[in-house]
DNA sequence: CATCTAATTAGATGAACATTGAAATACGAA
DNA sequence: TTCGTATTTCAATGTTCATCTAATTAGATG
């Protein structure tokens, strides 16, 4: 499987989603046939054809054959197969994401709730108390066991009430709990 | 499979050919995400954001969820799949050219070389030769036996070259020739 | 060489579209 | 109800791109 990156695969998907390209290729697929002769059945101009022709020819989805002064175009049809089996694999689509910054969001929400290491609020929605959370998980050490009177004495120093927020670190299975002994729960992937 | 024609097919790809769409669907193809923290992560504004999964929306390649009045999107996954599956099947593309008339530059290459019934050139292009002699095979009758005399005569009547013409229709295969008798050759389709 | 034809290149125009700020809407909280 | 927040709608702006005419290149022909 070739590798393929964002820029580029766009760049393919804006060369196929045209009419006018679309139609070339499926003229050009059954037989070879000259711009003008191009131009003709479609209703356009040489010059745009010329330059629509030009632009599949740069991706190879046509090959061009010159006779006299009138030049032949077809189709690739083994590149054109290539390219949208290509496009669209499962993991290309998942793999979308990953060229992209996904922190950016999180970073925000802590400068909004954290005043230094101060805790000014407590988010009311799920997705950004999530962040604050898994930022206060941090204030742990991994493998150590607390007991609940230090729990509460390190989330204290980020906010008063500790109860709520040692409920809700548990709650996100961020940290778990057994006979009133604390840990910090690794890390998922 | 189902029936896609011309329009919708480049709208689905219109829809994807764009950077910002493809990266909002790698978003929230892992897991479900607000307009506003999209925003962020992509380093849009709001209504930018909102207007792409709009249209992401309605192609169904996207759901939404409300909760309060955050609204998370999140992937269809069977839904961009079977799109993409059924954008570029090899019947596709060569179907594309069917919706097309492709009758057109035929017609123009007999106006030019035709006054009448009269041939007024023989073309020196391959391809527009074909079509004058494709014009000139119909003048016979399919299923009929003719003499070289015969021949000439039909030929004849629309141009004086008929020896070279006679020739050309042999060497195209629009008619052949057995001990001096000549018939039409059934087009092939 | 001059001439003709086919195709490409260059430059201009217009339509489609991505993006944005401002305004409107929907919802929850006080 | 009033306020605050998240999202959407609206209208305006700028950019990209398809298409065209005009000019240029390249090959064939006389």
């Amino acid at each position: 499987m070739e590798r393929v990156d964002m820029e580029t695969m766009v760049a393919h998907l804006k060369l196929l989603a045209n009419e006018a390209r679309l139609k070339l290729l499926g003229l050009v697929a059954a037989q070879e046939r000259s711009v003008g002769e191009l131009a003709e059945i479609m209703e356009l101009k040489e010059p745009t054809v010329s330059h629509h022709l030009a632009r599949l020819s740069e991706a190879g989805l046509v090959r061009m054959r010159r006779e006299g002064n009138v030049h032949f175009y077809a189709l690739d049809a083994d590149r054109l197969q290539q390219l949208s089996r290509d496009l669209f694999t499962p993991e290309k689509v998942a793999s979308l994401a990953g060229q992209t910054d996904t922190g950016a969001w999180e970073r925000k929400v802590l400068r909004t709730y954290l005043d230094g290491e101060r805790l000014t609020k407590i988010p009311d929605v799920r997705k950004k108390r999530d962040v604050i959370l898994a930022w206060l998980a941090e204030r742990f050490e991994h493998g150590r066991r607390y007991a609940e009177r230090e729990v509460n004495e390190v989330i204290g120093r980020h906010h008063p009430d500790y109860a709520t927020l040692r409920r809700e670190l548990i709650g996100a299975r961020l940290m778990e709990r057994e006979s009133g002994v604390y840990w910090r729960v690794p890390a998922a992937t």
